[in-house]
RNA sequence: GGGCUUGUGGCUCAGUUUGGCUAGAGCGUUCGGCUGAUAACCGAAAGAUCGAGAGUUCGAAUCUCUCCAGGCCCA
């Protein structure tokens, strides 16, 4: 008899479960039948309903590494689950390939001490190409890891965000925000490098934070119309008094008036102590104290007035030079009063916004004040500290001058400070909307609670969106400026572009910089040549209209709003919150371009540390699975935990836990199949209804049906809600303990056997396990769609042609209410409840499971009993017992003579009283163990019957005792005679030394 | 510095919304057992002052406050 493993010639499935093959083989199976084009074709033509999704574009300026493969492995779940349901879903890529990072990639590359040198050396045109370069070099690694990693994201639709198709839609979301007065100028604060001549992002910012030395400077102002009260300040930028606003104060917290001398300082109350000390001051008094609050609406003398001839101007303005609250002031370092330079501070800044105070910004290129600074023009701004020290001196308000080491940020590339300095940016004033856009993010499904709360928080702010930067790589801002009067026009399109231009270099321009800024169009106002304003548009921008602008018109209407969207928390405030407002822009409408949005935590390395660079512990996703299977990493990536909670990866859990759940499902598999074939099984004859007429169903099949449809239900809606972590859980319990530990014992003495009359009965349970298993792999394709393709195409489709070409195409499984059965699992679940009592009572006893005994006692309920007098059977088999008695109350036993076990109201007592034929029966069982196990090693297949068995050197009594069994075990250890040997030399074989409670004995098997 | 979030045996996670029997599970470890699908599995043992401290309460992992540590976002 050879082995029964059809499968095994077609190569994919082998005995041993190697997922790296096996997912090579299945990518190459997808490849070669366009699997992915043919799902979404045949659920374009055929579907239940249309769902859209647009792909938030990671930026291709790095190697996507593991925290990117969770963001991915959801996507490509939920996609998966989707087509299975039925839904078409415009799953196609799409990148971010513009802004900063690709121009510091560049940067690099070309070598460049500041980018104003490098433009100069290689200029724009070079330089573009070479963005353009760079991000198709990380292109592929994303495409690799996208290929390898399984998803089924459609690449060949994917969009780039510096295509000129894409960029005259993003176009359209400025026209419509220009149209309505949502987009204009402005300033905004931002850090700039004096030496570089640039402004840096915050990203940069954040890049260069170093000990650096300031002035540290105690100085008063005095409060106007008093002789003698001053407000106590301290700043480590003298001249940012120049540009002073306002003073700041803490609405709730404690303010003191204190006595110095024969003048009145006001500063927080918890600093006096520290100021007065650090002033060497002894002799002071506090005589007032009041909330910060009171102080709001204060004027004070502004003291550069005669040197800055503007802020006398300004100081008209009946908030200027005044005291305002704001929550942002800390009272717990300097004197708890802070003063306020909008021009130079982004806090400063905002407050005088909210206050609409005018701008004082009297900066020009280079950080160098210009003629509204009054005596201070022509300087660089921070050489003007000094100055500012001496003026104060002279006013006598300079209270203390030292030096203070501190963390300050520098720009990364030159290491000089940097400063924060307002200047001219385009706006989108989507403060104006923010009702729309709040309401818009209610409406919003976010799974849980937390990520909502934090959106909702962001939102809420509502402050305006500055949309232009000053750099090269980016959507260029269609704003041309006449030269002669000053008349603005937003031009969004191509078309328009070449009707209006007087000076058009090259019909087939790119819309680029810098193509795009040597078009000059015709002023319609005056006729004079308008230029295009410089600014290129924040890639925030950029993606956030990828609804519209991925999308054609026909497109956008059908599947904008998206359905379901999922990002890293980190894009709340980025992608989430660009989507939501341009969507409002666009449409007028209090509705966000998403149904759905899940935001999915961090992922952290294997000891609760971020992943960067400098600390060497970023895991590359394509490196990664060169080594670990996709499925398995996918598994892990999804049922660790929640996806809201930032993760820590080990790659070495993955050969625990999601090895073992997905290797026991394909050994379970493996056993389906070796006995299926075998007995000719044929799914489409002997199906569940076959087995049910001939009245071959038994309890544990009822039982596992049953089973069965929980899950399907339970799994489906725990991954509706992106608890895919419990649906999981849920699949790996099913698999591990409902059907490899509970089921397949139950049945596999039905195999044992292989008479044509108990036939009908092994196709019940091939009936049974296929049904179960089929539902299994259509619910773990989502999450292992390698394996689930594998098992499909190896199995069911071979013993089922009818079925879908792809696993994908197959129906998501719905839950059959006509084969739940609740009492049945009840009873179950009391019979798997006792057995283990039982197990444990042999254990105290040293009863081994394989000898069978003559008698257990459940004590227990009526209704436990009534459950395992129902399974009987079963319970005796399971148990390896002849027979169970039942009692109400625990009668008085020897415990000699009984082993017991008890848990909660269930106690079992079993007899360890073995007579001759018990014994012989276990021994016999106990031998037959051991002939199995060299039968393995030699490499018999379980099949297989041998010549001969030969045991030597057992104890005489063993031998009388066996003697009873030899044709039952002949059987079982597939043989055609068992001989027995008193001693091995007796007979020349190839004998195997083996042990039997801790006696030596031989076996040969020829 | 601010907002949000996490902290539970060696490891990974439940449990916290709504306070309540002895804080659960899986992995790992040790001992024993089972096993012709399985690196699966079964029985038992060791192992947790539930981040620390204080408070509320008859009772706190759970509620409140403070602090410490990690993470995200923002300054």
């Amino acid at each position: 008899m050879t082995a029964k493993f059809k499968a095994n010639s077609k190569l994919w499935l082998t005995q041993k479960y190697s997922p790296l093959e096996l997912e090579n083989k299945v990518r190459a199976f997808w490849d070669e039948n366009q699997t992915l084009k043919k799902v979404a074709q045949i659920r374009q033509k055929n579907n239940k309903k249309q769902l859209g999704y647009v792909e938030g574009p990671p930026t291709l300026n790095g190697i996507p590494h593991i925290g990117h493969a969770r963001g991915r492995v959801i996507k490509d779940f939920h996609y998966r689950l989707k087509v299975m349901q039925n839904y078409y879903v415009s799953f196609w890529a799409g990148w971010d390939t513009q802004g900063l990072p690709v121009e510091l990639e560049v940067e690099k590359t070309l070598g460049a001490k500041n980018k104003k040198e490098l433009i100069a050396r290689v200029g724009e045109e070079l330089f573009v190409e070479e963005c353009k370069k760079s991000i198709m070099k990380y292109h592929k690694h994303w495409v690799d890891a996208d290929t390898m990693l399984g998803m089924f994201i459609d690449q060949d639709k994917a969009y780039f965000t510096h295509q000129d198709r894409y960029i005259e839609r993003e176009w359209q979301y400025l026209k419509r925000a220009w149209e309505q007065n949502l987009l204009g100028e402005g300033h905004y604060v931002v850090a700039y490098c004096p030496h570089c001549q640039t402004s840096l992002s915050n990203a940069e910012v954040g890049l260069g934070y170093q000990e650096v030395e300031d002035p540290s400077m105690l100085f008063k102002f005095k409060v106007d119309q008093t002789e003698n009260e001053y407000f106590i300040v301290w700043t480590t930028m003298p001249f940012t008094i120049i540009t002073d606003m306002m003073l700041g104060v803490k609405p709730e917290e404690d303010y003191a008036k204190v006595k110095v001398k024969d003048e009145v300082w006001i500063l927080a109350k918890e600093r006096v102590e520290p100021i007065m000390e650090e002033l060497e001051i002894e002799n002071f008094q506090v005589t007032e104290v009041m909330k910060g609050k009171t102080l709001v609406g204060k004027k004070y003398d502004y003291p550069l007035k005669d040197l800055v001839p503007k802020q006398g101007e300004l100081d008209k303005h009946p908030l200027v030079h005044t005291v305002v609250a704001e929550e942002f002031v800390d009272v717990t370092t300097a004197t708890g009063i802070v003063h306020l330079a909008p021009a130079n501070g982004e806090d400063d800044f905002l407050a005088s916004q909210k206050r609409e105070l005018p701008m004082f910004a009297p900066f020009g290129d280079g950080a160098i004040f210009t003629e509204d600074a009054g005596v201070f023009a022509g300087n660089f701004v921070r050489k003007t500290d000094s100055m500012v020290v001496e003026e104060l001196e002279k006013r006598n308000l300079l209270l203390s001058i030292k030096k203070i080491k501190h963390e300050y940020p520098t720009c990364w590339r030159s290491k000089h400070k940097l400063v924060w300095l307002a200047r001219r940016e385009y706006f989108l004033w989507t403060n104006k909307l923010n009702k729309k856009v709040v309401d818009a993010a209610l409406d919003v499904e976010y799974f849980f609670d937390s990520p909502k709360n934090r959106f909702l928080a962001f939102l809420k702010e509502g402050k305006p969106w500055c949309v232009s930067r000053d750099r090269i790589w980016g959507s260029p801002l269609p704003v041309w400026v006449c030269d002669e009067c000053n008349h603005k026009v937003l031009v969004a399109s191509r078309k328009e572009l070449i009707e209006k231009a007087i000076d058009l270099p090259d019909k087939d321009f790119e819309l680029h910089k810098p193509w795009i800024d040597r078009i000059k169009l015709k002023c319609e106002k005056c006729g004079g040549k308008m230029t295009r304003e410089h600014f290129v548009l924040d890639v925030w921008h950029d993606s956030g209209s990828s609804p519209y602008a991925r999308f054609s018109d026909e497109e956008f209407e059908k599947f904008v709003p998206t359905d379901f969207l999922t990002e890293a928390v980190d894009q709340t405030r980025g992608w989430a919150n660009s989507l939501l407002l341009e969507h409002i822009i666009m449409t007028g409408k209090a509705e966000a371009p998403y149904k759905q949005f899940l935001f999915q935590g961090f992922v952290l390395d294997a000891k609760g540390r971020k992943m960067s660079k400098s600390l060497g512990n970023v895991l590359e996703t394509s490196q990664m699975l060169k080594e670990r299977s996709a499925d398995i990493s996918r598994y892990y990536l999804l049922g660790k935990c929640s996806p809201i909670d930032s993760m820590n990866f080990d790659p070495n859990e993955l050969k625990k836990r999601p090895y073992q759940v997905l290797s026991t499902f394909y050994y379970l598999h493996n056993f389906f199949l070796q006995n299926a074939e075998y007995d000719n099984f044929d799914p489409t004859t002997h199906t569940l209804q076959w087995a049910k007429t001939e009245n071959v169903l038994e309890s544990p099949d009822c039982w596992v049906l049953s089973k069965v449809q929980r899950l399907v239900k339970v799994f489906t809606q725990k991954a509706e809600v992106c608890e895919f972590n419990s649906a999981l859980s849920q699949l790996e319990d099913f698999v591990v303990n409902i059907l490899s530990r509970e089921y397949v014992p139950m049945i596999r003495k039905d195999l044992w056997s292989d008479e044509p009359e108990t036939l009908n009965r092994r196709l019940a349970v091939y009936a049974t396990l296929y049904y179960v298993l089929r539902k299994l792999v259509l619910l773990f394709n989502p999450a292992t769609p390698f394996l689930s393709e594998a098992l499909h195409q190896m199995i069911y489709k071979e013993l089922d042609n009818s079925l879908a070409e792809t696993v994908n195409l197959e129906d998501w499984p719905e839950p059959d209410q006509a084969l739940e059965d609740d009492a049945l699992e009840e009873e179950f679940a009391i019979l798997q409840k006792t057995l283990p009592l039982v197990y444990s009572a042999r254990q105290d006893s040293q009863l081994k499971r394989r000898w069978p005994l003559a008698k257990v006692v459940v004590v227990a309920s009526t209704n436990v009993h009534n459950a395992i007098k129902k399974l009987e059977p079963l319970f005796l088999e399971l148990a390896n017992i002849k027979c169970v008695e039942y009692a109400d109350s625990v009668p008085d036993v020897d415990s000699e003579l009984w082993a017991t076990a008890t848990e909660d109201e269930i106690t079992v007592l079993v007899d360890k009283v073995r007579d001759d034929s018990l014994e012989g029966e276990g021994l016999m069982r106990d031998l037959a163990r051991r002939v199995q196990a060299l039968r393995k090693e030699l490499g018999f297949s379980p099949t297989d019957i041998v010549d001969a068995v030969h045991l030597a050197e057992l104890e005489p009594r063993n031998v009388e005792l066996l003697k009873p069994y030899i044709a039952e075990m002949e059987g079982l250890v597939r043989t055609k005679k068992i001989h027995i040997h008193d001693n091995a030399d007796e007979f020349k074989a190839d004998w195997h030394q083996d042990k039997l409670d801790k006696k030596k004995l031989y076996i040969a098997v020829v």
